[in-house]
DNA sequence: TACGAGCGTACGTTATCACGTACGACGCCA
DNA sequence: TGGCGTCGTACGTGATAACGTACGCTCGTA
């Protein structure tokens, strides 16, 4: 899904800017030691990071390494990847069923439609999915595989699914839920007799512009 | 969610070993680049970072600073947040729907249930929801306002809803979609003579207190 | 075979990250 | 009022991240 096709996506240069963004991680990390009644000590006991350091990083005196900041990240009790999520993204927006533009062939035996909009800065991409009995997603045409790092969560609404996830299978009924690593290869099996129906909610889908 | 009470966490070094996890992003990097078909110097072009820096950091024999790893990610069309994605859950976990433990209460109108795993470092949670006709969500033991920054859709799978999102309302029917800032004031409320009931996604609500 | 173009990596230099120490400011209690 | 403890920050030093250059390598191609 979304970008990153595998292809020769040299020829422009995807953003240039280069610098990207000015990274204030500074002031978040601030806040979040404050929230805890931590002092730049106490962090720095528990990071093993100093306290003069920790100071410079919180006033964007200095960019910190991976491993230092993954060090903080681990005494605010949260991951890395939390940490750095200032992302953004505004407003209310509405996708109407009859606006959707759906893929996947009926014919085939699988449709879907994408209910969230396809803008940059989505977090999580939410479809519905239709699979006929016997079908099984990953024809031609159907999505791809999702970009490395996404992860993917199917809930059943109707019918009786099957998951086969890095080769092993997950049967699935009526309300049941699966959540799973999107990157590793997968595919969904219908093997009841009626249609079945999911909804997918692909997370960490978001591309830059 | 997840965890860090903002009260006086101090007495116990949360993890201690200080060291963390060897954080081997460069793998992963490598791998994204290789996806793209790019070169080190494509990357380094794209990036601003010299092909050499690129190399060893994919080899795992320095840690970049913030500032170059976040180069990195944009060169590599993902947000730094999900290029460090190598944490939190892994695998796939199933949610039987009798394994669920609902919320709200039918009496009141309100039910819910959450279908994702209730573990720290999910990105997306999704969640049922059914709602009884006149009735609005936000009631007592409902879930709680969302943090700051995070994002909510809400699919509508049978009956009308109605959302209330910062005092403008939005009407949808079955099929209809709808994503907004899920830290705005908002409920929903069924004005239809029908149940209503819908899918909830939060995806990425970063913890502040 | 020879050769240029591309690849990834080893080398040496510079910039800066990260440490330990030390200083002024503020609050608490004798 | 003085002393004690803690806060956050300004030093100076050693470690290392990041750069530019240059080497050996594998391909297509003449």
């Amino acid at each position: 899904m979304t970008v990153a096709t595998p292809e020769k996506t040299s020829p422009s240069k995807v953003s240039a800017d280069g610098a990207a963004k000015p990274l204030d991680v500074g002031p978040r990390i601030r806040a979040l030691r404050e929230a805890m009644n931590l002092s730049l000590r106490d962090l720095g006991e528990r990071t093993g990071v100093s306290a003069p350091m920790l100071s410079q990083v919180e006033r964007g005196e200095t960019s910190p390494t991976l491993t230092v900041a993954s060090r903080i990240a681990a005494g605010l009790e949260l991951s890395l990847s939390q940490l750095l999520r200032l992302d953004e993204g505004e407003g209310v927006t509405v996708v109407r069923r009859a606006d959707r533009r759906p893929g996947g062939s009926r014919a085939r035996g699988h449709s879907y439609a994408l209910v969230t909009p396809s803008l940059p800065g989505q977090r999580a991409e939410v479809s519905t999915h239709s699979l006929a009995s016997g079908i099984a997603t990953g024809g031609p045409g159907d999505p791809p595989m999702h970009e490395p790092g996404s992860r993917e969560t199917a809930l059943v609404t109707g019918g009786t699914l099957r998951l086969v996830c890095a080769g092993t299978g997950y049967d699935l009924h009526e309300g049941d839920a699966v959540t799973f690593d999107a990157d590793l290869p997968h595919h969904f099996e219908n093997p009841g007799p009626h249609e079945a129906r999911f909804v997918a909610v692909v997370s960490a889908g978001l591309r830059r512009s």
